[in-house]
DNA sequence: GGATTTAATGAATATATATTCATATTTATG
DNA sequence: CATAAATATGAATATATATTCATTAAATCC
């Protein structure tokens, strides 16, 4: 994980400017706890997962998670914040490279997809908590969730101005479909535990179709 | 609520059996504390939910509650199973008054709408907890799950064997995808506090729309 | 390399609340 | 109506764990 994402300020600039080195240092064993209270909660779930347990594995004492993180809540908070915007910054990133509706919007599945897979131990605490209310309402007012609003606002607002969208249904209703559709598969995906590997491109081509074309045999 | 509907055997016969009048006071009283426990889980969670909160608004002691459930989970899950059991019941009813697969869908989305919208505690419950892995994991195993995989299954079966729906996908995605597209659409309409009439009708059709014939401008 | 600042430790504390149970109340029985 | 059985009560108990803080260790400075 690259350390600076952890602050936002940072993330924002182009190039990442260059911390003290206490700073830095103060940055890394953030990420150190983060990356096992990820492991932690996404086995056990918020509830169950202790800061000792988190402490643990992250081969500190209970304490020293305090020096770090206000409170157990803000901790699991910086978890799901900083992966979202982690993911977030990579679908800007890809989807710019390419040119039209079609390919953009493939392209967010299959990065998303890829994102899940390469996340599992997050992916696990975001369908765990995803539809759980409080952390919604929660989320809803950070920062990154109004960016994410706006990202996917302009990704469905230009598959509609391209005429590959139907205009007569809400842009958030179009939104909330395809939001459903990636949910769901990749839920059933890696609820099962096949060892394989996965057709990411597959997938994203089917998910695709689904949501372009709907469930009705043509 | 049906208070003969707590008890599983009964639920199951066309007639229910006359119980002894002791018997059915004692169902009673738990109907009443299921009422207040839906509505205390509801408005707080199931973790912020305290044993007292509930004894409260059902208007008895603390310890009363246990007289009547082993403890919180399983009076959790006596809500939840009892009230998917209600929902399955309507379901099984409304779709076999209907001829053809999509209606039949129709029917699906608008009663289930139509319940959500009857049950908003239940609903909240349902959306906050429902994906939660342990709780899902723990629902699987009752004789009501069974059931509603049963139910579902039959009507994507039909609507794929009638030739509406596409057999390229397998029918537990397409199940999951409706479900998903369902409870999010949901989710998003009662959570804007729009204080006016819900228009059951007019979502069905555009969850029908958006399930059967895609996003994509025709 | 000794003094001082900074960080880490983990046992002790504080709190919260699920659950129990001795007691009181209500209801049934003869 | 008196006695017994069944229910209800809520204060006391037990437990769990998030958080604190006095103590120890490490890093930094002069």
């Amino acid at each position: 994980m690259n350390i600076y994402s952890l602050n936002p300020e940072i993330t924002e600039e182009a190039v990442p400017v260059q911390l003290g080195r206490k700073e830095r240092h103060r940055l890394l064993r953030k990420a150190d706890i983060i990356a096992a209270a990820e492991h932690v909660f996404a086995l056990k779930g918020y509830h169950k997962a202790t800061i000792q347990d988190i402490a643990r594995q992250a081969q500190y004492a209970t304490g020293t998670v305090y020096l770090y993180f206000e409170d157990k809540n803000s901790l699991y908070f910086s978890i799901i914040e900083e992966k979202i915007r982690e993911l977030l910054r990579i679908l800007i990133a890809k989807i710019a490279q390419v040119k039209g509706a079609r390919l953009k919007l493939g392209t967010f599945i299959y990065e998303s997809l890829r994102f899940f897979e390469m996340n599992k131990d997050f992916f696990r605490i975001f369908i765990q908590e995803e539809s759980s209310l409080s952390i919604k309402s929660k989320l809803a007012k950070s920062p990154v969730a109004s960016k994410r609003r706006e990202m996917f606002n302009a990704l469905i607002k230009e598959a509609q101005s391209e005429g590959l969208v139907r205009r007569d249904i809400e842009t958030t209703q179009i939104k909330e479909l395809l939001e459903s559709i990636l949910v769901s598969f990749a839920f059933n995906w890696w609820k099962e535990p096949s060892g394989q590997e996965k057709d990411l491109k597959g997938m994203t081509a089917i998910i695709l179709d689904l949501f372009l074309n709907g469930a009705k045999k043509r």
